[in-house]
DNA sequence: CGAGCTTATCGTTAATCGACGATGATATTT
DNA sequence: AAATATCATCGTCGATTAACGATAAGCTCG
């Protein structure tokens, strides 16, 4: 659960990283960077990182695109293990995953 | 130019980063994120970091591609800067732009 | 020069992406 | 319970991707 006047301080590690199978690094880091090969999932991560706030709403009103394409960018983000999101009263909180964005830094990092 | 009998050792570092506008960085993070976004181009990478041999026939035995197309993903890599292609008599010889690469490197790393 | 090898480009086709509006699902409030 | 608000999903449409075979372009060697 999470506070219900503060949305969404830093959401609780989530347990499935959305793709558990390590078939094959190639396909795992090009998953993962397909995820943030479209400037405005780039831009969504960054909003997320800077921002405490992560209110879907909020994110919408600061991007140029309509509601519901900036919810599939979110849900690509989300497979990808990069973003999670909360369920908070009618409102969904997203943040960050990091241990979704470091495996993504560190598979970049050792090429 | 290059050493005749020893097919690219390791290609001089290329002047034009292939996409000098840095317009946003997130669509210079998108554009290099998706040059890796497919698993044969990831493939194509980590070849071309483990073999000191680039020449591209070799690639397209270690593909399970047609020629063609691991030629159109080569120019993929090209043209976002992480790969570079020296033409060495009939052959062309490919290898990582470091530059290139570093500089994704660098943008993921900063998220 | 002409044959042969290597690579890039062209043209095609099926599949996927990206964007949108409309609709549906869920939770809160009146 | 009904109305409202927020977000996800559906269906659609144009544009792009990925793959291939065929062809063209460039170099080397006989």
């Amino acid at each position: 659960m999470v506070d219900q006047q503060n949305i969404c301080r830093t959401c609780e590690p989530d347990s499935t990283p959305a793709l558990a199978s390590h078939a094959n690094m190639d396909d795992s880091l090009a998953e993962l960077a397909w995820a943030i090969a479209h400037p405005a999932r780039v831009k969504l991560v960054r909003l997320l990182l800077e921002r405490s706030s992560c209110v879907c709403g909020e994110l919408v009103g600061l991007m140029p695109l309509a509601q519901s394409t900036v919810s599939q960018h979110l849900k690509i983000l989300k497979d990808a293990g990069i973003v999670q999101g909360e369920i908070d009263g009618p409102r969904v909180c997203y943040c960050v995953n990091i241990a979704g964005l470091d495996r993504l830094k560190a598979l970049v990092a050792e090429l």
